[in-house]
RNA sequence: GGCCCUAUCGUCUAACGGUCAGGACACCAGAUUUUCAAUCUGGUAAUCAGGGUUCGAUUCCCUGUAGGGUCACCA
């Protein structure tokens, strides 16, 4: 005989409803089902909950799997593609998914039918028939005079010839669980510990429309047990729902899963983050260029920790140090601030090839290149074709200084203007007359045409000679480098210099030259 | 309002009941530098309050305070 329990096969899912873009907030909740199952090498789902019709949208679903996929948050198992679905999610969801498309609850209607029936049939769950307006005046009085606002039990006791009646008649209803009365429901939560609720604030809660339309505490538990799902892993806010889903999965017969209720992100006000205030939707963090890896390494480390003083983590060490007994209690702020440091230590890891192809499509969407071909670029104002190499050299000057990949463009723009456009202030470093920027500017120019190899050392080293016998380098180096780029920061001008080529530095030279003239 | 949860630098967080309360971001100063970054060095900055328990409390307990979540025929 053996008392030892059979280990469980680790399930965690993710089971967002295809309402509205993929909240930050959601990520992290399907981050830690990922990071949790993977460190366990168990399984991670997806379950699409679209049990609400009219909220729920296909284009949603989509770009919800496109997010995951951008994160790299890839799901084990789920039903066969159906055809309809290969066209509503294009060839390369298609692609990627190969043979894991998501669970879709709007597919499984037969399912909770089927469970619904037996709790209608068992007498755990009842019609109820009272009017929208009668439930909102009980709930406005409850309230006032302090009570939790639950269902009264108006119809509970209704006769099944009565209810029958009514249902023939057709008459408006909801299906309601029988909420067993002076229960105390606790459960363990792996974050927070042991949390007891009252079966009395529950109520008899509705739990479907009707036998098609289930409703989500319904269709969670139906699904987790079905699923086989050994822990949930979600954020705070369903907490409260959590009781009702006990009783639920205690009236089914179903084994209760693991619970982990992860603390909320908070904006800086300290609130919930809404759409109302900041950036919620992880498209508009993908689309102002911040890298999947740096979200995923800081998303992780807001409301967990590695217990050591680490910060830089990949995915794949982040599942190997995971664990649900390091995340905090309490909420925690999202510290955009430190999202922008991790995004530019992110950055300047990239491969320069790499960078320069994630800075592509913020280039050509700003209309300073257009793709001719394999690896050539035409700069549209100047229609000068030039190759990907150049590119990257460009993108190279910026490499340390760019925090999001939406900065590239104003920084490096002066490589693609034909003329530059700046005020004749600009060519002054401290206090230089107009006299001494005109003749910095002219030994720039002479130094530079009698350069043969024209490469950011030689340029260089001119230039300092030059600069000993001045005794200063900032005043021959900074109207040079105003005259090539019209921006008071920048990257170095030798390197500017070489990238830009010699000619076109001799004619932005000429061009500050013919500026201080006033021409 | 009821119920539930939470509380360490501005922010993210560390600290078997014994640490000088540690690290990171941000900020400030210095070094480097033509500028801006990057980099390096240093610095400012916290245990919500009051009671217990204990030789000793950030840590355990209670009360208060503050903040948050939730109270749908949404999920």
């Amino acid at each position: 005989m053996t008392t030892k329990k059979e280990e469980k096969r680790i399930r965690t899912r993710f089971a967002p409803s295809p309402t509205g873009p993929l909240h930050i907030g959601s990520v992290r909740t399907a981050l830690f089902n990922y990071l949790f199952a993977r460190k366990n090498r168990g399984d991670f789902l997806l379950r699409i909950e679209d049990t609400d019709k009219e909220r729920s949208k296909k284009e949603w679903e989509v770009q919800l799997m496109e997010s995951l996929e951008w994160f790299g948050l890839n799901w084990d198992e789920g039903p066969i593609l159906s055809d309809q679905q290969k066209i509503d999610f294009g060839n390369h969801l298609v692609n990627y998914l190969g043979s894991h498309a998501p669970y879709r609850q709007s597919e499984r209607t037969y399912i909770y039918k089927k469970y619904l029936q037996q709790l209608i049939d068992a007498g755990q769950a009842y019609f109820c028939f009272c009017t929208k307006e009668e439930l909102d005046a009980q709930k406005q009085y409850l309230m006032s005079i302090g009570e939790p606002p639950v269902y009264q039990g108006k119809c509970r006791d209704l006769s099944k010839g009565k209810a029958e009646e009514y249902l023939r008649e057709g008459k408006k209803c909801v299906i309601r669980f029988k909420t067993p009365e002076n229960l105390k429901i606790s459960f363990n939560d792996l974050i927070r510990g042991k949390i007891e609720f009252d079966s009395s604030v529950l109520g008899d809660f509705v739990i479907a429309k009707d036998l098609e339309n289930p409703l989500y505490n319904f269709t969670c538990i139906v699904d987790d047990a079905e699923m086989e799902i050994s822990h949930v892993i979600r954020g705070e806010e369903h907490v409260s729902n959590t009781p009702k889903q006990i009783v639920l999965i205690r009236a089914l017969g179903f084994e209760e899963p693991a619970y982990a209720h992860l603390p909320l992100i908070l904006n800086a006000q300290k609130k919930k983050m809404s759409k109302r205030e900041g950036k919620t939707s992880v498209t508009e963090y993908i689309e102002e260029g911040y890298l999947a890896e740096a979200l995923v390494n800081f998303i992780a480390l807001l409301g967990w920790n590695p217990g050591t003083e680490r910060e830089i983590f990949s995915i794949d060490e982040l599942i190997a140090d995971f664990s649900l007994n390091k995340i905090q209690k309490a909420g925690a702020v999202f510290n955009l601030e430190k999202l922008n440091w991790l995004n530019g230590v992110y950055l300047r890891k990239k491969s320069l090839k790499d960078l320069t192809s994630a800075c592509l499509p913020y280039l050509e969407k700003a209309g300073f290149v257009e793709n001719v071909s394999l690896d050539l670029y035409r700069i549209k104002e100047t229609k000068e074709e030039v190759f990907i190499d150049w590119l990257e050299k460009v993108v190279f000057l910026y490499q340390e200084r760019i925090k999001k990949l939406t900065e590239i463009t104003e920084l490096v723009d002066y490589f693609f203007k034909k003329e530059l456009d700046y005020p004749k202030e600009l060519l002054a470093w401290k206090q230089m007359s107009d006299k001494e920027i005109s003749d910095s500017l002219n030994a720039s120019l002479r130094i530079i045409s009698d350069l043969d190899d024209f490469k950011a050392d030689n340029i260089q080293e001119a230039l300092f000679k030059e600069a000993e016998k001045i005794g200063d380098r900032g005043s021959l180096l900074w109207p040079l480098r105003v005259s090539l780029t019209g921006k008071k920061s920048s990257a170095g001008p030798m390197e500017i210099a070489e990238t830009l080529g010699k000619e076109k530095t001799m004619e932005r030279i000429k061009k500050a030259i013919r500026i201080m003239k006033n021409e």
